[in-house]
DNA sequence: ACTATCTAGTTCGACATAGAACCAAAGAGG
DNA sequence: CCTCTTTGGTTCTATGTCGAACTAGATAGT
């Protein structure tokens, strides 16, 4: 094995490490989720609570590192359900702007609670230890990976 | 917000970090690998070689984190491409066994040369010291939340 | 040995997501 | 102004993945 494949055994590890992680995780959040709501709709809520709504579809997808097409959809998902209202924007002719509702902050607020509890079972002491040891380093890798692209 | 919010916020912001670096990652993967070849599949075809070939889907399916039928699919893909051979299990009458067959192993060797070469222009002397930094406890993390799933 | 349970694999239906092609509006440069 | 390029959003198609239901073979408990 040549010098460049064992470094990539070693990157190629740690991104399957990462990969199941995320898997764990987000089955996790999926099953203390209502049926029909995914976790990047809800993904999309908190963003819009967080950030402040009133944003166009485009800056969500890119926040959220999804396509354009995936955020449509995603976006019509919410909105079949109440819980975001899409308006065109005035300023700009082709754009949108979602709105969070009061329905959608409701059930926002209710989801926290269920996810909060629903991880609060299976997160130990030990474990936000890691959370919190590595946080950073993590913020500092994705930075990276998002600007070198 | 309550205490277990607050900690809701910080459980779920870093498992946010950690899904959006597995969606970059596995971007940049994808796109190292020719057309029609799903990261997964080159995972699929990486664990033949490196826990050995001969195992029945169900017990790959489990070492990815997959279900049952998604590796069904997969072997599919693969099979189709000639990349690995399924047979039946002689001492399993419900079970089969799969089999990497020379194409799949050049192409697995081909396809590690290009990854690697893809990685290597991104990952910088920081990024993998950050991998060995953090890798420990990503580990451990993925350990846990396996068990406790 | 017989039944009940479990396990391996497949099939079906649903859905999130990506890529490409497309339209319409905005902006830039002459 | 008028074109060229860029940008926001949608539509279409393809694919990976999951959950649930199902079949068939294995295993355990009595």
């Amino acid at each position: 094995m040549s010098e460049d494949n064992i470094m990539a055994a070693e990157v190629f590890g740690f991104f399957t490490e990462i990969g199941i992680i995320n898997q764990l995780s987000t089955a996790i959040l999926a099953k203390s989720l209502p049926e029909g709501v995914h976790p990047s709709h809800f993904s999309i809520l908190n963003h819009l609570v967080r950030m402040g709504d009133g944003k166009p579809p485009v800056r969500i997808a890119s926040a959220m590192q999804v396509t354009k097409n995936t955020m449509t959809h995603s976006l019509k998902v919410l909105q079949d359900r109440g819980y975001i209202m899409v308006a065109p924007d005035p300023a700009d002719g082709r754009g949108k702007l979602v709105y969070l509702t009061d329905s959608g902050r409701r059930f926002r607020e209710q989801a926290i609670v269920n996810v909060s509890e629903a991880f609060g079972h299976i997160i130990g002491p030990d474990q936000l230890g890691i959370m919190r040891r590595i946080g950073g380093d993590l913020l500092q890798m994705r930075k990276y990976l998002d600007e070198n692209r």
